[in-house]
DNA sequence: TATGAATGAGCTTTCATTCAT
DNA sequence: CATGAATGAAAGCTCATTCAT
């Protein structure tokens, strides 16, 4: 069974400080993301998970085993949470222009406000995806919005909105790359680049930048163009 | 006393076994490079370290002061390889669209071949920048690349190559984020798409398309486009 | 109230799933006899108890109180158990020479059958006899074969088949010393003299030693005799 | 490197609370030795034997590595100590009578003596013999005492002492388990028999009991006996 | 300069037992 | 009678760091 499709926030209009598994489960699996957002998986403490959670330590391992199979609980929801936002998208009900800025601004905006996203998936990479590699349910919800952005650019196509030749998951990876590196790597660029890159109008600089390179990128190619694609070298 | 300058190599030429201040340090600095690349800041152990570069742990402490400030000088020195790398590009040597195409690959390949850049700033972006936030040699090795490419996206202008309004360092950063993201966490992604991203057909596919994003994204906006900004809508 | 007299098998003949106290407080006692058999007190596990019986850990307590006390009534119904086989020996319906065989290879059948009885002894053992001095069952069950013996003693020196002056709790307590330091100790002899000493061969031979040093022992000192007691040199 | 030879004492004549390796070494093996002997594997505390050696606890697992590497070195050494004490036992100095009544007296006396030997064997029959049985030394100081006792049987045997068809091993095992049995399970069966077994009244009576078995089994069997091998029945 | 020995604080995990329903 | 949820105490073990030589 799994954890990951419990609701991130806490149950609501149930008595608290009651005999109620769900509503525990939940907390601690909320308290723990925030512990491992914040200190990665290595600096999270399970004393601090379990004095967030306002419960025993022992509840813990009750309901998740050990440290390892709670981090890959937070890790399942998560992805879960940002996977049901996607789908939320309706990416289809638009021209593929605006579709497609509606995506970038969705994972820009998205990691924003859900930082710890961006923290857990930086963890678990410097873990060589140990965890993930054991979880089925992350691959079960492999989100439908490659299929969708397939869709996108095919008909971005047929319009004469967009070149061809574009594959969808490498457009995909390109478009959360952008938002990821400069907001995960935040604080290390404005420390190499002595430059506030968390203001609001950095912010605001980057997101015009990205969708600029994403949609200046997808425009149609011109008929006999110099700017071929880079196997023209090799 | 700054040790970002220790070349990362064994010192060559120079008798073992002598007591040499120098060569141990270096020694050293190899050594927790590997293990702070390898299990991040908090997982890397100082026996380890110590194991590693075939000395005790107590010459860490001698010559390095304790486990974080070995970490900064780890990161330091990561940096001033990676920035000499990049000096030695000659940009302004070529084309601008050459020149461009020739970063975007560099940055590839530098990632590819020193994977342990990629985790140290995985590691370091975990522990906010702590590190970096106190150390003034990061900040004055400060990229000249920047300018440099403010130069080439300036040339690629007037020569017709490229658009206008494009930003030095957005762009720079944008090509970085489009490697580190593939790389970084390419574990990850392997996992949640469940398709191997790590193998060299897959490795050349990315390259091409990262190249294409960028220079499609520099072509020269024509007469009255559509695809302006995203400014047009905020 | 003591538990000793319960039946060791589940109780036949009633219905299952009725609200059988009995019932369940047997299978409890079945299952710790298991639990405590392989991993003595100390490594015995409520929890498992609890899932070997197929109840919840409540229970245990509800019936039994608490660990030691469950531990007290195991060792309690495998004495009662051990004690019922010897009364079924009728070791004076035979010869003398053919009842302490009998009883030699009893002894022997009995601790291969039942290796649970040694383990649970070697764990009172290392307690000390902590619970068995609690208990005024054990005592109670105090085991008439010990007159019985005494009484075969005697015939058998009336007819000449045994010597005189043979205490029958001490060749009582050698005849059970034999058996159970060979099977109780089993894998740490092989251990030690590299050999295995589980095979059939290996007991067959063990039985039969056993069987001759005890008769041997027993056989009438001829007159003038060299090999008088120990007290002969203290 | 082994520890099992290390002297069980404290060495004498060092300067205490000095950094001296083997002297630690051998104190914390003393401590463990206790605790174990005391408690058994599971129920012996980490934190006592820190206590008892008058150490910190982290140099348990500096110099032993974890719990079940410790108690394989108290047991390997308490099986050093023992083999030692046989060998020096001399058995081919004296008659064969009085050398099979010597291993006899002492073999009770060094349980007697060395009661924490019993302990530890029966600690480590509840775990199958699981650490004795990667452990090359135990088995590298197979007691030549087999081998001995084998040629004062065969004396034996030649001078009229002794009967014939007597396997070394299984001897030396039934005079173990005579005394190991009454003094190993004393406890027990002193709860069990409502008598005392400790006394030193009972011990002189049980020494003198053993010595008449295995003596009195040894005895040449006269001429035509019915006295038989157990062989005769099966 | 170099090294093995030593340490205290703190980590994850386990366990018998009790509570609330 | 029966059960899942909850708990506090303590267990084994680890780690960065310092000491003594």
């Amino acid at each position: 069974m799994s954890v990951a499709a419990l609701p991130f926030a806490a149950l609501p209009g149930r008595p608290r400080n009651t005999r109620d598994a769900a509503r525990t489960q939940a907390v601690i699996l909320t308290a723990a993301t925030r512990e491992f957002a914040r200190y990665g998986l290595g600096g999270a403490r399970v004393d601090r998970i379990a004095a967030r959670a306002k419960t025993n330590k022992r509840m813990l391992y009750y309901y998740f085993g050990n440290k390892d199979a709670m981090f890959l609980a937070v890790l399942e929801s998560a992805y879960a949470r940002i996977r049901a936002a996607e789908n939320r998208l309706s990416l289809l009900d638009v021209e593929p222009v605006e579709s497609v800025r509606r995506l970038v601004e969705f994972t820009w905006n998205y990691y924003i406000a859900h930082p710890e996203f961006l923290t857990l998936l930086n963890s678990e990479n410097l873990h060589r995806a140990r965890h993930l590699k054991r979880s089925q349910d992350v691959r079960a919800m492999n989100s439908p919005v490659i299929e969708t952005l397939g869709e996108v650019l095919m008909r971005g196509r047929q319009n004469g909105d967009f070149r061809g030749g574009v594959d969808a998951l490498q457009l995909y990876i390109s478009i959360a790359a952008l938002s990821y590196f400069y907001l995960g790597n935040n604080q290390t660029l404005s420390a190499v680049f002595g430059r506030d890159l968390a203001t609001s109008v950095a912010r605001h600089n980057r997101l015009a930048h990205m969708t600029d390179v994403i949609l200046g990128y997808l425009r149609p190619v011109r008929h006999a163009t110099t700017t071929g694609t880079a196997s023209r070298r090799r």
